[in-house]
RNA sequence: GGCGACAUAGCCAAGUGGUAAGGCAGAGGUCUGCAAAACCUUUAUCCCCCGGUUCAAAUCCGGGUGUCGCCU
């Protein structure tokens, strides 16, 4: 399986770090994560990424990389992503795709070209006041004038998507429609898709139970010390989930409590929302995880599926 | 024990005689440059119970039950 790179994804709190870590050590692969949140710097409980232990034992990429207050997209995350698995690649080892975020997975699976230039924040300021002042449905009419296969596909309601189809059309000259239908696999390598789930009771169950880790284990002094650094709610740090409901807190917006069941609730909207996402994917090999089950027996049944896939 | 207010979905809540707003939670979905983002769809055969008035009642009247407040 050399020139094929294995993906874990699934919901957030299902299980994917250990599962991964374990699954590494017995195929002999390497991480590369696909979580848009865990790589930024200085959000580490928040954001849950693997303790230093864990990084230890398996070699992880695209944990801790970036500055949060540096420009990030799908873009750069491609490019990144696609050098590391190279990397593996050449190190005759087997490279493990981790993570929850759907976008950044279809970016290493799908011929996603992201080279045109992304234009610029002025332009897209003028948009969005545009959209503030003459309602949605002007900006999205301006849109129908130039790009009317992306104006059909964008409901006027998404104003940031209009305006990153206005923006590409703008810059570029061509639609996003010129490329919006592709769906062709890369040709750089092939991908066994492997989802982790669990029965939707259980999985709310492990959210709240892990929100509750999260706050022992200081969630809020992060905030705070991000607080210290200057991030405020407008850098993207601020807006995980987790550090916005309490960084509203903060601010005196609710009680602490009221703060903690935000969060758990706006990780259960998250995780089915991921779920949406995942399920789309045809060729995805879905293991369900049971009440009980530990990781290395789910690592064990993936071991087994993927040799009987050889 | 007396007086008063209220009783509408899992929760908050509008409606005060013409056929049950809205929000939250829940469920389903979209997805090509900040994606843990942004956005869309959906949810009460029925308004605490019984009886009455009326062509028509969540809305008016009587009784009951419950909750809250005040008084003793």
């Amino acid at each position: 399986m050399s020139d094929n790179i294995i993906v874990i994804a699934g919901p957030t709190a299902v299980g994917k770090t250990k599962v991964s870590i374990d699954l590494a050590l017995r195929i002999n692969g390497e991480i590369v994560s696909c979580d848009s949140m865990q790589l930024y710097q200085y959000m580490d409980i928040g954001s849950a990424k693997p303790t230093s232990a864990e990084r230890q034992m398996v070699q992880h990429y695209l944990i801790d990389e970036i500055d949060p207050r540096d420009p990030f997209s799908v873009a750069i995350y491609q490019k990144l992503a696609k050098k590391y698995i190279f990397e593996i690649f050449h190190h005759h080892k087997t490279p493990l795709v981790t993570g929850g975020t759907g976008l950044y997975l279809n970016s290493l699976l799908y011929d996603m070209d992201f080279g045109a230039r992304p234009g610029d924040e002025q332009y897209r300021n003028e948009m969005f006041d545009f959209a503030h002042q003459e309602g949605n449905d002007a900006l999205h009419g301006k849109l129908q004038q130039v790009d009317p296969v992306s104006a059909n596909r964008i409901h006027p309601n998404n104003t940031k998507r209009v305006v990153r189809a206005l923006e590409a059309f703008h810059f570029n000259g061509t639609g996003l429609s010129d490329f919006s239908s592709v769906n062709k696999k890369t040709l750089d390598y092939g991908a066994i898709l492997i989802g982790l789930t669990r029965p939707r009771e259980q999985l709310y169950g492990r959210i709240d139970q892990r929100v509750d880790e999260l706050m022992e284990a200081g969630l809020l002094d992060e905030v705070k010390h991000l607080q210290t650094l200057g991030f405020t709610s407008k850098d993207i740090a601020m807006k995980g989930i987790g550090y916005k409901e309490l960084l509203d807190y903060l601010s005196g917006a609710y009680d602490l409590p009221k703060a903690v069941e935000q969060i758990k609730i706006n990780t259960r909207h998250f995780a089915k929302r991921q779920m949406t996402w995942f399920k789309r994917y045809p060729e995805m090999h879905w293991f369900e995880i049971e009440e009980n089950e530990s990781e290395s027996e789910t690592v064990e049944k993936i071991v087994l599926w993927l040799n009987e896939k050889r």
